[in-house]
RNA sequence: GGAGAGGUGCCGGAGCGGCCGAACGGGGCGGUCUCGAAAACCGUUGUUCCUUUUUGGAACCGGGGGUUCGAAUCCCUCCCUCUCCGCCA
């Protein structure tokens, strides 16, 4: 969410920004609802200190036993008055959030404008891309010969596009969440969170999922409990309503969880193979930093993920993602699509983005500063430190043999009981 | 799921329906004292919004609604916490 004086005050930014990330708002009517607010908050509170005035004075009639019902009489009529503004005041706040929670964030000065993935700019790549002198296979064909991967029954027990691993696996699966986690904890110093799958409508709303994305969520009705999409959701709504200390920050987070996606309106697209699943492991990591860093911050985040893909030795592209990709929440993000050799083409497997003060606004989190001990709106920050399923797809394609084996990369062998080879 | 208790400021903890943004205690900050520190004493200590040059004004005592001229205080409702019972991985 933007500062609504923010917007007021610099309309065009705005309205550039809400065309470039292609999102539909109409922020004139946006700002004519504010004029009418401030308007209408003036008029009341014109009341409301002409009704203070007359409590008192009633007060001090009623204690000294002197006649007040004239007052009684007139102040009747004042209260109407105010309970009638403030309805009307009510009904205009509450479309004016609705307008607002609609506001895109403004994209930072660095990202590329354009209307799709095609604008982006690669940043930079690492590692040679592996040959072969066979065809390789793609992940599910390599899936189903070693027996770890049984899509059909994952079908038949949840439906199409869940996935099911077995024996090796699953301790793959299991391996490469470990890893992630230690590497971030152990070598970048996150601390380790596990959150609740499970959220309510306020955490969903306050990080921006809602009002927008309601249809790509599950949702338990009886409960209006929502599966989280990422645990970016209970983790950045840790703080929310919550004022921190400087000397708090900056606060990093690093979270395995389950994510679950309903992919509403995707079919047909990445049907085969694991590519786009309803749901999926990922480790996070989440920043909560102080303004002035968090362009550093930002860097160092993907320099985190990278290292990931770096030590499993999964050849990758850095994309600066173009203000038509941008999502909708983030004022720069950077997307890791790392390359699969059966596929033949990169897939995304990590999106670092800076919020700025967008996430921490809509939410509330504060902290207070030392240079003036005012409240300020701090920074949020999240970037997958990866998501699994298109890693492992990499993984088993990129390290498959000509008869049909896995080589185990070296980083995983400590966490598969020295396992070399999947076979 | 059943029965009960409770949610007040940074924390603890008061609060006959009007002078309560909130007593009192603790903590924090500033000061006096001291070579320094402790103790003692004095002062100070929220957020948001409107207006704006300042002055000023409004709102907030878990959330929402209601009663009343007036609500932290009464009523309804939702949420959360705690205790006991039942059930259960």
């Amino acid at each position: 969410m933007l500062d609504l004086r923010f917007i007021r005050e610099n309309s065009d930014l705005v309205k550039e920004a809400v065309k470039n990330k292609g999102e539909d708002v109409n922020v004139d009517e946006l700002l004519k609802l504010d004029e009418k607010r401030r308007k209408l908050i003036s008029q009341a509170e014109k009341l409301k200190h002409q009704k203070n005035v007359f409590s008192e004075k009633i007060a001090g009639l009623k204690m000294n036993k002197k006649d007040f019902q004239a007052d009684v009489e007139k102040m009747k009529e004042v209260s109407k008055s105010i309970s009638e503004l403030d309805k009307s005041l009510k009904q205009i706040n509450e479309k004016l959030n609705e307008l607002l929670l609609k506001v895109p964030n403004i994209p930072h000065a660095s990202v590329p404008v354009g209307a799709d993935e095609s604008c982006n700019l690669e940043i930079r790549s690492w590692g040679e891309l592996p040959r072969f002198d066979f065809e390789p296979r793609p992940h599910w064909e390599i899936g189903k010969i070693l027996g770890i991967l049984d899509l059909p029954r994952a079908a038949k027990v949840s439906g199409s596009g869940f996935l099911m691993f077995l024996g090796l696996g699953a301790k793959l699966e299991r391996a490469l969440i470990n890893f992630m986690l230690d590497l971030h904890v152990k070598k970048h110093g996150y601390k380790e969170i596990f959150p609740p799958f499970l959220v309510n409508r306020s955490s969903m709303t306050g990080t921006g999922q809602l009002p927008k994305l309601e249809e790509d969520m599950y949702l338990t009705e009886k409960d209006d409990l929502f599966l989280i999409p990422t645990a970016e959701v209970p983790v950045t709504n840790i703080y929310r309503d919550e004022m921190l200390k400087e000397d708090d920050l900056p606060l990093n987070f690093a979270s395995y969880t389950a994510c679950f996606r309903r992919e509403a309106g995707t079919y047909g697209k990445d049907t085969r193979g694991m590519i786009r699943v309803h749901q999926f492991d990922k480790v996070e990591l989440v920043k909560f930093v102080k303004p002035e860093n968090s362009y550093q911050e930002l860097e160092n985040l993907v320099d985190h993920a990278e290292e990931v893909l770096k030590l499993l030795g999964l050849p990758y592209r850095v994309r600066n993602l173009c203000t038509g990709d941008l999502s909708f929440a983030a004022a720069k993000c950077y997307d890791l699509e790392a390359w699969a050799c059966g596929l033949g083409k990169h897939l995304e497997v990590s999106s670092c983005s800076n919020f700025e003060d967008f996430q921490a606004r809509r939410i509330g989190i504060k902290y207070r500063t030392k240079k003036n001990n005012k409240p300020e709106f701090l920074h949020t920050l999240n970037g997958s430190g990866v998501a699994l399923p298109r890693t492992m797809i990499c993984i088993l394609e990129n390290y498959q043999t000509k008869k049909g084996t896995v080589k185990v990369p070296e980083v995983l062998k400590p966490y598969m009981d020295g396992i070399e080879e999947i076979e």
